[in-house]
DNA sequence: GTCTATAACGTGATAGAC
DNA sequence: GTCTATCACGTTATAGAC
């Protein structure tokens, strides 16, 4: 409701219930939270919890609606910009998503776990699908296609190529500082080198082999 | 404990229940599941779960630990074969990952995001780190960064584009059927394309830019 | 709006008969 | 080994005072 940039500074009950809330479910996921962690974290009475948002459910969804909103606001714009290109687009995607990722490395698990309980309704609600489908962005990539520029390809494994390389190490984070004596800097350091390294292999393999 | 060949005939009430355990648990998760879910799955009696495997927790375990094994098992034979160049281990990878995980598909995101709560501890467990560190693989891609056949790169980046292009498809599968109108089919004949494309993504990347 | 106390319910676990 | 019945406890949600 209120511009995201009041957020942190809204100091409500609500706002503080929902800010605590988004913490713990994004770290724990729905059915390992309890409302009174939520409450906890809050600082605040478990009843008033309930008196701003009927259930734990409710509030839930109301979290979960606008995690989702925000991951895919920062696509959309770097989607539908008509103004740039098509690896300009590539390169602002890693680039933003990174950021955005570093911020609030938790989401990614987040989102994937609780989506695999929570079908299609929640996403058709957030409208990813004609998102990407109508994008400025795919109209360039089929482009392309036409002009030989890219090798023909269906655009979902380009997706999930990019998507992956992205996303991923952010996913596989647990795992990754098990496997490499990784630290908190060096996972850092590991991403921002990312950044520039993406558009070269995702751009390197649509135009070779 | 038993043969692997031997586990699907094995019809033991033990076995039962542990092979009830793993659909619920890899299905939603630690906390998502009751006990009473696996009972039905089983069909079996409450009480017989408790029985066999004291409690919730330990059964979880049990579980946990056989999904990481095998989850990983496929990589140690690959990984560490003196006589299989690096190539032609990239491509045994993806080739026998890809078919694992269509067997299995919801492993990736439940040993993903059940590491969240269950750090370290397991992953030594298994060995996973020595697994990976010690391998011949590795010490291939060293090589060719010697002998200058591959682009002098962290291996780290290396690893999370390779697993990533292999795993994430089947991490954001629901997502992915959301977006591209994507049937069971559909998606099957994209991750069986991608056992080839992937070694030529890959290789490329490392040999280009 | 905020609190304390408690109700109502779900879930893990066990006792005890067979 | 397997079942039914039940306990014990934690958790969500609400009633009611302030």
């Amino acid at each position: 409701m209120a511009p995201k940039a009041v957020k942190s500074l809204d100091n409500t009950t609500e706002e503080k219930i929902k800010s605590a809330a988004r913490i713990v479910f994004h770290q724990k996921g729905y059915s390992a939270t309890r409302t009174r962690d939520i409450a906890e974290e809050a600082n605040i009475n478990l009843a008033l919890l309930n008196y701003y948002f009927r259930s734990k459910e409710n509030l839930f969804n109301v979290v979960m609606l606008e995690t989702m909103r925000d991951f895919f606001q920062s696509l959309t714009d770097v989607f539908n910009d008509e103004h740039t290109s098509f690896e300009t687009k590539i390169e602002q995607l890693a680039d933003r998503y990174i950021d955005v990722l570093l911020e609030n490395p938790s989401i990614p698990v987040f989102v994937l776990s609780e989506l695999r309980n929570q079908p299609q309704e929640l996403l058709s609600k957030i409208g990813v699908k004609q998102l990407l489908m109508n994008s400025v962005f795919l109209k360039q990539f089929h482009q392309g296609i036409i002009e030989k520029k890219i090798k023909q390809i269906n655009p979902m494994h380009f997706i999930m190529n990019l998507m992956g390389m992205i996303v991923f190490p952010f996913i596989a984070e647990p795992m990754m500082k098990g496997l490499g004596d990784i630290s908190g800097e060096h996972f850092q350091q590991l991403m921002q080198e990312r950044k520039a390294l993406i558009p070269r292999w995702i751009l390197g393999a649509l135009k070779n082999n």
